[in-house]
RNA sequence: GCUCGGAUGGUGGAAUGGUAGACACGCAAGACUUAAAAUCUUGUGACCAUUACGGUUGUGCGGGUUCAAGUCCCGCUCCGAGUACCA
């Protein structure tokens, strides 16, 4: 009988759908297992052959757990706000809700075609308002939050309130963007908006002014994980800094729970690696210093122990210390290079490694020394991290090194032996001198010892930094949830959460207004809160992915985000399947979520995403045509350096294991409908290479094609050959006929004709060892995701039970389930034609007995000085005596001792002999 | 620069320190066929032999540990990813 695998994968798809197969409740008598991919952005160009491979996996996992009697909640849903259907909206008038549709649509139909079991009824869209509400509703709950460092939780704003009414800000000790200082009395004498001024210091979503990464051409801000060499990571345009009022995320306050949470997570090490590096913990002193005209100010440094070394101070251009330190006989020329950096973008102050800086006028005081320390002003120092100052160590920082070369300032080294007279001394090693009471000890001993007495002299405390910026969370963009914010008197205010969701308003343009607010500046009937006018920025990308995963436990639940029944039986993701490049943007942003809503109690779990599984990206292979200069001829890839050619790329569906259909190529394009072929062996043979797959290689492989041709069960397996998941590798369609073949051999192995011919006998010894070695095999690979290495075992299992010509139902039978998380279609036509009325996927995955797996003879490789020269079979009970006298027995050992006698002989167990002469 | 990966036939890739190259593609030969396709069988790292169920060599390079190294250790080379004046 044909394996016919149009008509297997349409019916069973069909009957998965009437049966609902897929579709799961909360069962307490069920153990859960929570299955997740990474959403898709529905884009225009739809699926092609690499966005699937993670789905697969995360399938076949689903499947398989299912099978081992899990409840498995799989679902699938769309991160539908973004960037490209707003600017497909500027250029084409079409509303994005409406490309958006489109284009989900579209994934649907692909994603159908390959038969996942996702449970449909649970899908998301973040840009369905009854979806975003929970986004606008984690932010008011975030305004009207704050950050205890006590507790290391989120509290509610109130009892801040409550707290500064009563005591002020005495033993205060709270998340802040500065510290402030008031008392009682102070508080309780400010005006309403003055109170509201001070509580957006703390508020966890706050209003902050802060440099921005502002793109012009989007009209944006963006970021810092959607910029990349100083051009946005969505279009590639330039991108400056800028000082904008934005809302703003307390991440920061989390960071230190973000990086012990890494150790209760199983993730890759390079993944937590990437998260630790972007966190960026270090540990170190804030030293204040004293200023030639009786000021002060802090700096952060991480190396106490080179406070002797300190011949100059810099501050970062925009830091407010220069206004304030800098003389007026310098005014001139700072304010002359503090615009000169203002202008280069992001991108240039990268490029350019050049040193500058202008001096202040102004001096610090050494606070061990008194000597007086001319204060610079650098863009080498960033505003962003630390106190925005240094303290300048020459001799032992390659900046502050090429910075004092650049400019003649002194280098005091201050290592034993080091010698600093062509680079600085940066490693944390050697003995101290010239550093007063450090002198003899080592730098690992100095550095606490400094950081010691700089707090017992006052000058200074212990102080931990964190890279990790807070998130900027306001976007000049249509497309996106809008904030449910009005503002009174200038302050903002929340709407109520009864007022949820706030829908975006339909405006007559996607560009900003001719005044410059954002898109939402033009809507007509946009509401007012009782008069008051509503925030016009909406949220970033990342807002509406941040808890998704919460809201599959419970989609459609009008009263909670999740309820705590849902919440407290799914838990959290068991496994996370998604790509590498959400390392530092969304695996951190929801992070952060999901511990704030830890901190309210509303999820049960402060880490979503137990176990996470990074799937290699998918690149094209492309194919050239090779066009012997100035004619319309082409030749064939072996000929071609005999001629002049030029490679010019050919789309590789014309092209099959690299042979150029020849009628197709000259319908391809009307410019080589004449074309004339130089062949080898009568064929046209192609080049290839491996690139980026996209449209303009012409490499772009559909999965949908694949479909057609093979059927979604050999794309399913496949994929899954092709190479380890984690693994980035080229799609090369060559090859694909091998997992096909293996499929119809498979198929051929239940029929006698066109009759299913199965036997009901007692399976041979033969049979049971294959199929179990089988079942051993796969069920190892899965738990391991060396989901390549799976497809393999079947493909020998197949070909042992066709040359046992085993039509043995039992072993068959656990074939096919062990099959089935891979190729549910054909695996599900075999399970009914033998006779079952339920789906394969409620089958039981079928356990393996080693007492099959047992050999009576192995066959041991015998080495002579570990050198593999015979082999020998002896019997699995054979003693060691027996296989050393049966080796030295054996006429070839006569050659390899060459009359010696062996000094140790070592057997490993069913293996090997190695004889050492 | 720093961090993390990786390097195995013509190709994709297998190998708890224990017969390197499983499995698959491709290629070659054969069977079936008027023929082709499909299918099946056999062979396929390189080199030397071919009377053999033969020998030599071989996992980016150079050392080391071990009875035994693709695998562990030290020192390089090249490639990829992330990150970057983070004090």
């Amino acid at each position: 009988m044909e394996y016919n695998f149009g008509e297997i994968e349409k019916r069973w798809q069909q009957y998965w759908i009437e049966h609902q197969t897929y579709k799961v409740t909360e069962d307490p008598s069920k153990p859960k297992y929570y299955v997740l991919d990474m959403f898709p952005y529905p884009s225009g160009a739809g699926l092609h052959v690499g966005h699937p491979l993670g789905y697969i996996a995360s399938d076949i996992f689903s499947r398989y757990k299912r099978l081992q009697g899990f409840n498995v909640l799989h679902p699938m849903g769309y991160d539908a706000f973004g960037l490209p259907a707003e600017q497909y909206a500027i250029q084409t008038g079409q509303h994005p809700a409406i490309t958006t549709q489109k284009n989900i649509a579209r994934y649907r139909e692909q994603l159908d075609k390959i038969g996942f079991s996702f449970d449909w009824s649970r899908e998301i869209q973040t840009c369905d308002p009854k979806y975003y509400k929970w986004t606008q509703w984690a932010f008011i709950r975030m305004f009207h939050s704050y950050y205890d460092n006590q507790l290391k939780k989120a509290r509610p704003i109130s009892e801040l309130v409550e707290q500064f009414s009563r005591q002020g800000t005495s033993g205060l000790n709270v998340a802040c963007t500065e510290p402030l200082e008031f008392t009682a009395e102070e508080w309780n004498s400010k005006s309403e908006k003055e109170q509201q001024q001070i509580l957006m210091n703390y508020r966890i979503a706050y209003l902050g002014d802060t440099m921005v990464n502002w793109c012009p051409q989007l009209g944006t801000v963006l970021a810092n994980d959607e910029v990349s060499e100083g051009v946005s990571i969505r279009g590639g345009y330039p991108v400056e800094q800028k000082k904008m009022r934005q809302w703003c995320l307390r991440v920061s306050a989390y960071a230190q729970r973000l990086l012990d949470g890494l150790e209760t997570i199983e993730w890759t090490d390079s993944l937590k690696d990437t998260q630790r590096n972007w966190i960026g913990r270090s540990e170190g002193a804030i030293i204040r210093f004293n200023t030639s005209n009786g000021s002060s100010f802090d700096i952060f440094t991480t190396r106490a122990d080179t406070i002797f070394g300190v011949t100059f101070m810099v501050l970062a251009p925009e830091s407010e210390l220069v206004g304030q330190l800098t003389t007026d006989e310098y005014r001139e020329a700072v304010q002359a290079y503090i615009e000169k950096t203002k202008k280069k973008t992001e991108r240039e102050r990268i490029a350019d490694k050049s040193v500058s800086g202008v001096f202040s006028g102004a001096y610090a005081i050494h606070p061990f020394t008194g000597e007086k320390l001319p204060i610079w002003i650098s863009d080498y120092v960033l505003a962003g991290y630390g106190t925005g100052a240094i303290m300048a160590v020459p001799a032992h920082d390659s900046r502050d090194y090429a910075f004092a070369k650049h400019f003649d300032l002194p280098i005091v080294p201050l290592i034993e032996g080091c010698d600093v007279s062509e680079e600085s001394f940066d490693a944390k090693e050697g003995i101290m001198t010239n550093s007063g009471f450090l002198n003899g000890l080592t730098v690992e001993e100095a550095i606490p010892r400094a950081i010691d007495e700089i707090q017992n002299r006052g000058l200074g405390y212990r102080k931990v930094n964190y890279r990790l910026r807070d998130a900027i969370f306001s976007r000049q963009r249509y497309w996106g949830e809008p904030f449910p914010i009005y503002y009174k008197d200038g302050m903002p205010y929340t709407l109520d959460e009864g007022e949820l969701p706030l829908e975006l308003p339909e405006v007559d343009k996607f560009l900003p207004t001719e005044t410059g607010e954002p898109p939402l500046g033009r809507a007509k009937n946009w509401k007012t809160k009782d008069g008051y006018p509503l925030e016009l920025n909406t949220m970033p990308g990342f807002a509406g992915s941040s808890a998704y995963y919460l809201r599959y436990m419970d989609p459609h639940n009008d009263e909670a985000l999740v309820s705590k029944n849902a919440d407290e039986y799914w838990r959290n993701v068991d496994l996370y399947v998604g790509g590498t490049e959400h390392a530092t943007g969304h695996l951190i942003y929801s992070r952060f979520w999901d511990k704030f809503l830890f901190d309210l109690g509303v999820s049960c779990e402060e880490e979503p995403f137990k176990k996470l599984v990074n799937q290699g990206m998918i690149q094209g292979r492309s194919n050239f045509v090779y066009r012997v200069k100035g004619t319309n001829t082409f030749v064939s890839f072996n000929l071609k350096d005999k001629y002049d050619v030029t490679p010019i790329h050919v789309d590789v569906n014309i092209v099959h294991n690299d042979v150029l259909d020849i009628e197709a190529f000259r319908n391809w394009n009307p410019e080589y409908k004449t074309a004339e072929f130089i062949l080898e062996d009568g064929k046209y043979i192609c080049g290839w290479a491996v690139e980026k797959m996209s449209k303009s290689m012409f490499n772009v492989v559909n999965p949908d094609d694949i479909v057609e041709s093979y059927g979604a069960d050999t794309l399913r397996l496949y994929e899954m050959f092709l190479g380890p998941l984690e693994q980035s590798k080229p799609w090369d369609t060559n090859g694909i006929d091998g997992v096909y073949r293996f499929l119809r051999r498979f198929w051929n192995l239940f029929f006698e004709g066109n009759k299913l011919a199965l036997q009901d006998s007692e399976p041979t010894r033969d049979e049971l060892k294959s199929i179990h070695k089988l079942i051993k095999k796969v069920t190892s690979d899965i738990e391991t995701f060396s989901f390549n290495t799976a497809v393999s075992a079947f493909m020998i299992c197949a070909n042992e039970l066709s040359s046992l010509k085993c039509r043995n139902r039992s072993v068959l039978t656990d074939f096919v389930i062990c099959l089935s998380p891979f190729a549910p279609h054909i695996s599900e036509e075999l399970w009914h034609l033998m006779g079952n009325e339920t789906s394969v996927c409620d089958a039981v995955w079928p356990s393996f007995d080693e007492s099959y797996l047992k050999e009576d003879v192995f066959t041991y490789s015998i080495s002579f000085n570990g050198k593999s020269r015979f082999t020998l079979d002896f019997q699995a009970d054979a003693t060691r005596e027996q296989i050393e006298a049966a080796v030295l027995a054996h006429p070839n050992s006569q050659k390899w001792l060459e009359g010696k006698s062996p000094k140790k002989i070592i057997i490993v167990p069913k293996k090997i002999v190695n004889v050492v002469i």
